[in-house]
DNA sequence: GTCTATAAGTGGATAGAC
DNA sequence: GTCTATCCACTTATAGAC
């Protein structure tokens, strides 16, 4: 079907996403102008207005999104079955899902403290909704007798920032493939929650 | 011993930094002005001129400061003895420095992309220098056999992130003691290396 | 949908008076 | 050592032509 010249929102869009979590990623966010991210993408400043209200709101569009696409996706990686089984599952669906995605990890980690106050507790609430899956499994474990977790709370958060700052050293074709790394973060996990 | 008016080097020196360090931990780097870090301060724009060349040099000596004091204190705090007595020690050393100072762990996490080349190659080498004196407790207890740690690099990074996550949610005046949390995290540290 | 032009304001840094 | 005044590059966002 024929376009009409100069009509490209439908591929535009995600290329301005593209380009602004790409540069935010590399400089961060009050770093970056709208200038740059135009550049970036081949088209004026101004016309990034058509895209997105304002520049905060497409920060918070691409943390949302990413939040968004992680719950979904472990939604449907939560495994049926006891706590171990269930915890191996959330180390390993943690690791495959973030490590492809270095970019969304450090802006949605690093760029918090520049969402207005409306938009920090929109994307809090998902990342405690995020947490709140470990720590569930964490308490049924303990339940079970199958963990030894004095403090749920605390040990989620103590795995989430140890399995989350894999993103700080890994690279694409590095030393080691992902399955090693999976397996030996499993092995650390299950240990410190084991007796 | 008399002084001239408004020659107070010795007092605005400090205050300049400790006034950079909150904003920039709060807001980030890029966000923050000299202008608002000389309202902070309590003096005009011109006169931070006098205490750091330019803006950069400013973020650069907190984060090099910070580093210097780390490694200067573990030097300090590290015991002779087997690997386990070193591990705890290390454990301990690293929740009990970093707690109390929630503002350096922020900026000198957050604000590494905002360093020069040169000026981050110089952070780099201290924080890999920190990195190292842990990798060598695990090299030590699994040459002793003591600890299982299949690749002490990985168990490495694996550990500082889970220990300096906890500047993530701590609050001084919070649930937990700082006793408590150290018995936690010692706990979840001890079993992950060990079989 | 994209462009050019522009408004209105802020940025880091410097000069020179005191 | 601190001040005021200033330079000028750069910022977000909008208006209106095409």
């Amino acid at each position: 079907m024929a376009r009409k010249q100069g009509s490209h929102s439908d591929i535009t869009g995600p290329k301005v996403r593209d380009a602004a979590l790409r540069l935010i990623a590399q400089h961060g966010y009050a770093a970056v102008s709208m200038r740059q991210i135009a550049a970036e993408v081949g088209i004026q400043a101004g016309a990034l207005y058509n895209y997105t209200p304002d520049k905060q709101t497409l920060l918070y569009d691409l943390m949302r999104g990413h939040m968004t696409d992680l719950l979904t996706a472990w939604s449907l990686a939560d495994q049926k079955g006891g706590p171990m089984v269930r915890l191996e599952a959330f180390t390993r669906f943690h690791i495959r899902f973030h490590l492809p995605r270095p970019d969304q990890v450090f802006v949605s980690y690093m760029e918090l403290r520049n969402l207005s106050e409306q938009n920090f507790a929109a994307v809090e609430a998902q990342r405690r909704e995020y947490e709140d899956a470990l720590e569930g499994i964490l308490r049924a474990g303990e339940a079970a007798g199958v963990f030894a977790v004095p403090d749920p709370r605390i040990t989620t958060m103590a795995l989430i920032a140890m399995l989350t700052g894999i993103s700080n050293w890994y690279r694409a074709g590095g030393r080691l493939e992902t399955d090693k790394i999976e397996a030996i973060y499993w092995d650390m996990v299950r240990r410190s929650v084991t007796a």
